[in-house]
DNA sequence: TGACAAGCGGAGCCTTCACTCCGTATTCTA
DNA sequence: TAGAATACGGAGTGAAGGCTCCGCTTGTCA
């Protein structure tokens, strides 16, 4: 697959990217993604057209740094899927979630957003997702968690919880672990209301998400 | 405190003022904040300088848009503080309120972005949720809604409510559905995690989310 | 009914931002 | 080390969208 003739890229290429992912992983950590184009060329000591050389788009940025940063999060889950208490890795999972979301505005943004944006390819968003809900699966398996729930309240649980943070952060950052633990006891087995309407899974849910955002 | 020297306003200034109000009633509703001034100009039949003559600003439209869509919610809530059921009012209400969401996009971001954009004087949304909270509480007296709940985590469940309708609508509004009986059954009094951290009413809220939000 | 305050319309201003273009500089290869 | 290939910088472009300005129109009051 790797074309013999293409020489190794210039040493001063391979510097400058890695210089605007650290800062554009900054400033998204810190602004979200309004963080501007112009502002991570600028912190990263480098012109706005080096970026836009590197990352077609903005957009095609913001996959990057959202990937690197969310991989070790998504190592944990698969871990978690071993887990011999799936409920409790599960739980954990989403504690761990609600903390990386915290340190990282543009993540949580990114989430809140939920399954949109789609056709990234497998996207680190997606496996993410996956992640999540296999380990769902399994707590439910062995009655831990409530057996009503469907890959899609999962999608949406994440998504709301990225919400709580970014709202939590402006405000009182305590907030968050209160609502994580509100939900989270919404999510127990014993659970009196039975969820109304139909179970969606990962795949129509993207297909329907994806059928909205298309142009 | 009228000044009587001010002559009635002029009938086409009072007919516009109601056509722009209209227009952008419809408009907010279905595209949500992001609808257009010009826009709404022409659906109202009218230029754009005559939407801002009577709406300084967009914010200014958006408030008076919300204001009258949330009137008879707010009316319901206040209603429902003398409910014989405080729990199940509590419960009603917060379904009427995503009900209302799921038809008004605008309603369901502004309350999405919670307690931002303070200083609006007394305004829709700080009613609401005082009207919810001073629900919630009478719930508590009566043991029907779990104790350790505090104001601030009401005005977090609206947005995060608020948040999921969003999502829900461009997906399946079912989720919606799913989503809210799920967090309710998190309110239950038989909760089994206790809320971490510090409770926080209603006044150091505003208080928090002005400090941020202040230029 | 005439005078004039109040209101109207909409071209265009201004700011914000993602993205482009091209003359110059640096790195790599032979 | 020369020449080609690649990368760089950053002024400039274009689109979007809130808001202003001012010449014209319309209601109101005496």
């Amino acid at each position: 697959m790797t074309d013999p003739s293409a020489r190794r890229p210039r040493a001063d290429a391979v510097r400058n990217r890695e210089r605007v992912l650290i800062a554009a992983e900054a400033l998204f950590a810190e602004l979200g993604l309004h963080a501007q184009t112009d502002d991570i060329a600028a912190r990263a000591g480098v012109g706005v057209g080096t970026v836009f050389r590197h990352f077609p788009t903005k957009r095609d940025l913001v996959e990057a740094v959202i990937a690197r940063r969310t991989e070790s999060l998504i190592a944990d889950a698969r871990d978690a899927a071993a887990d011999p208490s799936p409920g409790q890795a599960f739980r954990r999972l989403f504690a761990q979630a609600a903390e990386l979301l915290a340190r990282n505005r543009a993540i949580a943004e990114e989430l809140a957003a939920g399954m949109d944006v789609p056709a990234l390819a497998p996207s680190a968003k997606q496996a993410l997702f996956a992640a999540m809900c296999q380990l769902a699966a399994r707590a439910q398996a062995s009655g831990e968690l409530r057996a009503d729930l469907c890959p899609a309240d999962i999608v949406m649980l994440v998504s709301c919880v990225a919400h709580s943070v970014e709202l939590a952060q402006r405000i009182d950052p305590g907030l968050r672990r209160r609502f994580l633990a509100m939900v989270l006891d919404g999510l127990r087995p014993g659970a009196t209301t039975p969820l109304p309407g139909r179970r969606l899974d990962l795949e129509e849910l993207g297909r329907l998400a994806g059928q909205r955002t298309a142009p």
